[in-house]
DNA sequence: GCTTGTTCTCAGCCAGTCTTCAGGCGTATG
DNA sequence: CATACGCCTGAAGACTGGCTGAGAACAAGC
């Protein structure tokens, strides 16, 4: 994936080692610099080594819980912003107030798709002033990541989460083949157990809503994939 | 076969010795230098040992699963690129986020074909920076890989899979005479159980498409096989 | 609670694709 | 020159991947 954050540090701290490698793996494949660390204690020595732009921090940890580990970090200064991964239920006060100082939770189970947006987010309010596009486009398609408004040829087109979700993960990789089982691994939450079928659904419902008219940008590719393009190229 | 990849070193994993026989026999034709490991441990071993470029990895295996293999691979430090090999019907958990670390997987039954295509495709993308030509060009020839398009003299040609599979075969062995038994085996799945006559086929029907003008590429050598070559040579 | 929107599954359908078969043609060989 | 063999190709039927409508399951808001 071509993130716009290439280069940016994270330091990724979860204890399930199942997760902690699907984080990594993905994260590092989108471009960013990733060091991980497996406890709170583990985390705080990390933060103050490696100096990283942004935090990826599961809240529940075996020693200390995220909110400790966020504690001590600022109290040795630092300022750095953290993503916070939380189980579903956890409507804890403590997640409340969390996107106060700019930072942000994803709840478990998540998808890839919806945690880079949210480090992308953050990163982009906090570094570089506030100062950075959180608009793609794509030939007259314009999608906007913060108030997930879309338009097609400057029409207003009303998407649900996860046809929204799909058409960002196309955009993000325009002109790139991506095949179903990538779209679902991006897109879909870590632990969803269905088959392919639910992405040509998808597909299909986007196609009604945003891809009508000509030109037409989503393509099948059978049997390899789907791409978004402009045709005759 | 004249692969891009040449010379990149790979470690196959695999239990049953009529394939792992099948491909590492294969691939080291292809121009790979390869190695091989019939067991979950030995490959960890032979991971750390050898420090191949890429990992073909079975994920059933006697004693460790593919999964563990590379969670252990990746607990001392490995970053190796993987392509999977699974069972068909594996809509199963665990194949889910395989390809989230830049990883792929093929299906069993595979052609070598779609095998070296996915081993090509990650090299590619995880060694030096993606920017790599998926172009493969033959006179005035073209195939992407990626896309699956082909183009004669800068006119687009429409190609069906298996036409394409083995286009991308001639086009891999230019100059090289390849007998129809060398072509079952390489375009068709392993466990194809048909007769040679498919193979004239599907040269009658790619000579239709992509070799209608002069001058001819598709030769036939009478008792002998196919090559793709310019004439007056 | 109910309503509304959303997610996901299932099954039917269609176009395109794969595979087989058989007849015809050309070339090599006696 | 006759024959056999290898190759080419049209036709036909089976099969498959992908698209979509219908609806069940679920969640969120009222």
């Amino acid at each position: 994936m071509a993130a716009p954050q290439t280069e940016a540090r994270l330091l990724v701290v979860e204890d399930d080692p199942n997760i902690l490698e699907l984080l990594s793996a993905s994260l590092r494949f989108a471009g960013f610099d990733v060091s991980t660390a497996t406890s709170g204690s583990a985390a705080v020595t990390a933060a103050k080594d490696r100096r990283p732009d942004l935090v990826v921090l599961d809240v529940m940890l075996p020693d200390l819980d995220g909110f400790e580990v966020i504690r001590l970090m600022r109290e040795s200064g630092t300022r750095t912003p953290v993503v916070f991964l939380t189980a579903r239920d956890a409507t804890d006060d403590k997640i409340r107030g969390l996107t106060l100082g700019g930072d942000d939770y994803v709840t478990k189970p998540f998808s890839l798709e919806e945690l880079t947006a949210r480090i992308r987010a953050v990163l982009r309010r906090t570094t570089s002033g506030d100062r950075s596009p959180s608009r793609l486009t794509f030939a007259d398609l314009e999608l906007d990541e913060e108030t997930h408004e879309v338009y097609r040829a400057g029409q207003r087109v009303q998407l649900s989460p996860t046809e929204f979700k799909l058409l960002r993960y196309l955009m993000l990789n325009a002109n790139r083949v991506l095949s179903k089982a990538q779209i679902l691994d991006h897109v879909w939450n870590y632990d969803f157990r269905g088959d392919d079928n639910i992405v040509e659904s998808y597909i299909s419902y986007l196609r009604r809503k945003v891809d009508t008219q000509q030109p037409r940008l989503i393509h099948t590719l059978r049997g390899v994939g789907y791409v978004l393009r402009k045709p005759a190229t």
